[in-house]
DNA sequence: ACCAATTTGTCCGTATGTATA
DNA sequence: TTATACATACGGACAAATTGG
């Protein structure tokens, strides 16, 4: 049977073909386009494939290596470099390092910066907080295996976790910080999930390529007595994780 | 203070300037680029923000008005055409039409295909039933306001829900249809969330445009004992929905 | 009714980048 | 490597529509 291209490669769209072609093999090289091997096919059965010429598709392989998503060797082949995604799980009880721990083993927190500033209308809304009473702001960066994952602003009120960004700078954790500071367990209350077209500074954060996209999660974690403790803001690259939501009640578990 | 542009508009990155362009004033538009009348600033101004010609300007907005997301009016300026993400509710409960009722009028959900198939082999795992064995899938369609929001493929034991495409033809609703095929309840156990560029596919169903992004949620939906009932995978168009993940239990709600 | 300022719409020409053969 | 075709980007000039004095 002859099925047409999932994906159409357009000519005047304002994306050049390479590019084009680029980002539909990023896509298909995660949905199996290689054998077993991680071994991609001939340029010129993507040429083919793609009905452009074979230069064309060898200015796309360019642009895939220059990521790191493949790797050329000359009369051997071109191969996949890339791996899988990561499960982010969202749990009413989730911690961060938890849930990617076993998956990985190279998992790394930073604190990239942090701040005392007066809360802003959201985030003082969603701390329950006054608009404009001090909040402690932390600015995050997680690796698995050297590759960022993701890019976390988050906000405490500073009245009662001001040692925050010390003590996560002890122990790389907000949930060890958390305890460190008194609370011994916190629940996410809701999260909001969107994706869009990382900008520039999701690009330099995460190592991303142009037109690399970022889930977003704004969430909100509570205490046991359902006040707000932490307000944050987590940018993903999408690429490399997939956010996994669990019944947070464990009704149906199976 | 001069700060330097959050997302800067690279030459010879393989995207023409008038896409970037287009790409950033949409992601911009919703952060509030536009004054409180949706009015957004002259062509000259954003040209020499974007330290591009003018023309190069007009040519971005040529496409966000082909996209519906701006209208230009001759002497007068360019407004704002879009509107709001509209909040799609991921609970341990969540029916589609439920949660989105009350933010639009008119929702609408329709069945564009249906077949009795072998399940393949995620399927028939997700669904607790043998390889090969006979399941319904669905291909679904939904609009608000007249406007594509997610388009889905579900699967069903064929055994248990044989009737399900003609039920929800009647009826436009999966819990609808479950009702009429004796599922008085049923709940959802999980949910992975990831996105991707939309395909081929996507642009054609969701009427999306070149480069748009798409959010997935592959779910499984179990009933009161915990027995599978429904594996699904759904399509979001990213710009037009955000997912509210919220407890599953009510434990800490407030 | 008229005018000036502002803003979008259209035309010209030219240079460069992209893709093919 | 060379040639060709087309899309992209720029610069300038002017027309057309709207607004407010």
């Amino acid at each position: 049977m002859t099925t047409a291209n999932e994906t159409m490669i357009e000519r005047r769209s304002g994306v050049a073909l390479w590019r084009q072609i680029a980002d539909r093999m990023r896509r298909e090289i995660s949905a199996g386009l290689a054998d077993e091997n991680g071994r991609m096919p001939p340029e010129v059965v993507l040429a083919a494939r793609f009905g452009v010429n074979r230069h064309t598709v060898r200015t796309a392989i360019a642009a895939l290596v220059q990521e790191g998503v493949l790797r050329a060797e000359q009369g051997r082949g071109t191969f996949v470099e890339g791996r899988q995604r990561l499960a982010y799980p969202i749990r009413s009880r989730t911690r961060f390092s938890e849930g990617l721990a076993g998956q990985t083993c190279g998992l790394k927190a930073m604190l990239l910066d942090d701040a005392v500033e007066p809360a802003s209308g959201e985030a003082a809304a969603a701390l329950g907080v006054d608009t404009g009473a001090p909040v402690v702001r932390l600015e995050t960066l997680s690796e698995a295996d050297g590759r960022p994952i993701s890019r976390g602003r988050s906000w405490f009120d500073a009245a009662r976790f001001g040692g925050m960004a010390e003590t996560f700078r002890h122990t790389g954790s907000i949930t060890a910080s958390f305890k460190a500071l008194g609370l011994a367990d916190y629940f996410r209350r809701s999260t909001v999930v969107t994706a869009r077209h990382a900008d520039a500074a999701d690009l330099r954060d995460l190592r991303l390529s142009p037109g690399a996209i970022v889930l977003v999660t704004v969430a909100v974690n509570v205490d046991a007595q359902g006040r707000p403790v932490q307000y944050s803001e987590t940018r993903f690259a999408a690429d490399r994780i997939e956010l996994h939501v669990a019944d947070g009640g464990g009704t149906t578990a199976g």
